[in-house]
DNA sequence: TTAAGTGTACCATGCGACATAGTACGCTGT
DNA sequence: ACAGCGTACTATGTCGCATGGTACACTTAA
């Protein structure tokens, strides 16, 4: 289903919420799909099945996937999400945090736009 | 000098770093000009010193400060900074993340790219 | 009804990064 | 000589993460 990277600072139940919420934003998985269960996901990736429970339990807590007990997990109509004001303030100041970082880094301002600008635009094709 | 977010992710010592960092590549702090001692930094912020000398010594291997024995550390050159690929890459890949997490919240690409830009053009004071 | 598969809830353990506390040594400038 | 500086080292405690294991309630299919 996808990678991880156990030397990534990120943890592991963050890679795969993020590689899920990939998959479902990019419409790669469909709303009403079922999701792999916890422990064939767990066996799938080779991490612990409470690992990959904690991810699913985030995860409907943002509300892109949802569980019917007994039955599964499966992905929610994300064009109901509406984004939490606070997470907002996190992914904005993540990218001004990266952006300075290029700063520091002796870029000047117009090289660094241009780096951000291309990175930018390298995602517009997967998106809406 | 400056303010740490105790309850931030961001552990201490990077905190100091990226702090220092902002004051030198905006000028704020010229080359040549002596930085407080550890043991003074450290009472000011409030923290070990050995957080504090965490923080010079990884400033120095990344060529932002200097230190003489037994004198004391002092900003460095900057126009001598040559980014390390592998800083430039990390650089990269956290705004591609950043910005990706802009469109997990359900921004169309148009959104998130307007908030980009935003971002971007209020850092252009600061520097150069 | 039974069995398998599902989500879910615990608890205990180990690990690594971080921050702290304390001590100590060598260097430099006054 | 002394004060201030960077530096090194050990030890301790905390926290988040990941793992291993057990258990329970639910649903679906045989």
């Amino acid at each position: 289903m996808f990678q991880l990277d156990l030397k990534s600072r990120k943890s592991i139940y963050e890679q795969v919420m993020d590689n899920l919420k990939e998959l479902i934003m990019t419409g790669t998985l469909s709303a009403g799909e079922k999701l792999p269960s916890v422990r064939d996901l767990s066996k799938q990736i080779t991490v612990n099945p409470n690992t990959v429970q904690k991810a699913y339990r985030e995860l409907e807590r943002q509300g892109y996937i949802y569980t019917t007990t007994g039955v599964g997990t499966f992905v929610a109509d994300t064009s109901q999400i509406q984004a939490d004001p606070r997470d907002l303030k996190a992914a904005r100041e993540a990218l001004d945090e990266a952006f300075r970082q290029l700063l520091y880094l002796g870029l000047t301002h117009e090289e660094a736009k241009e780096i951000a600008m291309t990175i930018i635009e390298e995602r517009r094709q997967d998106y809406d």
